[in-house]
DNA sequence: TCATGGATGAACTCATCAGTTCAATCTAAT
DNA sequence: ATTAGATTGAACTGATGAGTTCATCCATGA
């Protein structure tokens, strides 16, 4: 690869970067596409050069920022293995790190991005579920299916037992970041995290206590 | 009352049924006042002489939708008493409907709404907060707090668990609406209840099976 | 060294919209 | 009927921003 065409990519590259950060900022509407050029340090043309419209650059700015966000996502769950020694340590330590992801700056930009826009862009929906949103649930889903197998967990419906867990952390994480306007430190993520755990294990434990 | 005054009042809230119903199809930034006084059936100076200006027309359009979300979603809750005589199935009818409540067009509206323009205006999750959600998680945490007391659920710390059943409601509603994009028909409404209600009892029941 | 093609910046068009002004009109109480 | 105050419509200002144009620049590859 050339450095010139490098050089087109690293512009590329740098568009989208900025253009998350303003449309995140100031939301779709309101971001100005001069503004996005020069966080980019572009110039505006070559804005138009490479996304052609306004649209289609907040487009792929989304679905870039869901691929980020299903990167950590999944890293958080790579901690669940169903060889875990303590159970209760493991998906607590998991739960935690999903919050955090959760309450990550860019994460409440993409939710809020995506609530603002989905009534002028009904296909972010698709885009962000594709990339992100079922992914995570699925790859979740396939863990506590093995945790059942296992006999760690009872018979359960895997995505469904899923999604109340990423429900007991995200609604209760939600409420304390309040929307994503306050930074929660981090013992309070614990408290929801365990919290949490433990109302998951009573419902899905075998030995529930 | 006068003829005269009732005819300010009139106005008011015409314009602020309006804004509600603009703001929540194109969004603060384009929502415009022309196209509000229209709706409204108002000159556009009669909208700055109520209001000022956009802003404070729309902190007042929001309360104003978080206040009819509280009715709401308190009357969805006035279904469950500590005398009932079988608690899943009072459980299940409060979570369908509180569900409704939230699938609800004007609800979804108002989330989209907070969560875009929350950047802009930090000061409406105060806004929404004291009128809206704190007073349904208060009140359904006063509820189940009765009926530990009464012996039908275990011990349990009565704001958290609240916040735990919203949340097994919610997150997999919104899951199924697709943010609000999609009509969930009722089964599916009923479905997402019955799961969060088995859930819930099974952590939080005296008697967990 | 030179030709090619993307990148630049500055200026420009066109549209939208917040907020104002004002003369004309309506309506309710006296 | 008269007055006072709210309402109206229409036109206006000023700002903002999408998208375009174009002459110029500069790095690359031959």
């Amino acid at each position: 690869m050339t450095r010139a065409s490098r050089g087109r990519i690293d512009k590329r590259e740098a568009i989208l970067a900025a253009a998350s950060v303003v449309f995140s900022r100031e939301g779709y509407a309101q971001a100005g596409v001069d503004v996005i050029a020069a966080e980019a340090g572009v110039a505006k043309p070559t804005v138009y050069n490479h996304f052609g419209d306004k649209e289609s650059l907040f487009r792929q700015a989304i679905a870039a920022d869901a691929d980020r966000a299903l990167v950590r996502h999944l890293a958080a769950l790579d901690r669940l293995d169903d060889g875990a020694a303590d159970l209760r340590a493991a998906l607590e330590a998991v739960g935690h790190h999903m919050l955090v992801c959760l309450c990550d700056e860019r994460s409440v930009a993409l939710r809020r991005l995506l609530h603002a826009e989905l009534t002028r862009f009904p296909d972010l929906m698709d885009i962000v579920r594709e990339r992100a949103s079922d992914r995570v649930t699925e790859a979740l889903a396939d863990k506590l299916a093995r945790l059942s197998v296992a006999g760690r967990l009872r018979r359960l419906d895997p995505v469904q037992a899923a999604e109340q867990f990423i429900a007991l952390l995200a609604g209760p994480g939600e409420a304390r970041s309040r929307l994503g306007t306050r930074q929660v430190p981090d013992d309070e993520l614990w408290a929801v995290a365990r919290a949490a755990v433990t109302t998951f294990l009573r419902a899905f434990a075998e030995d529930a206590g």
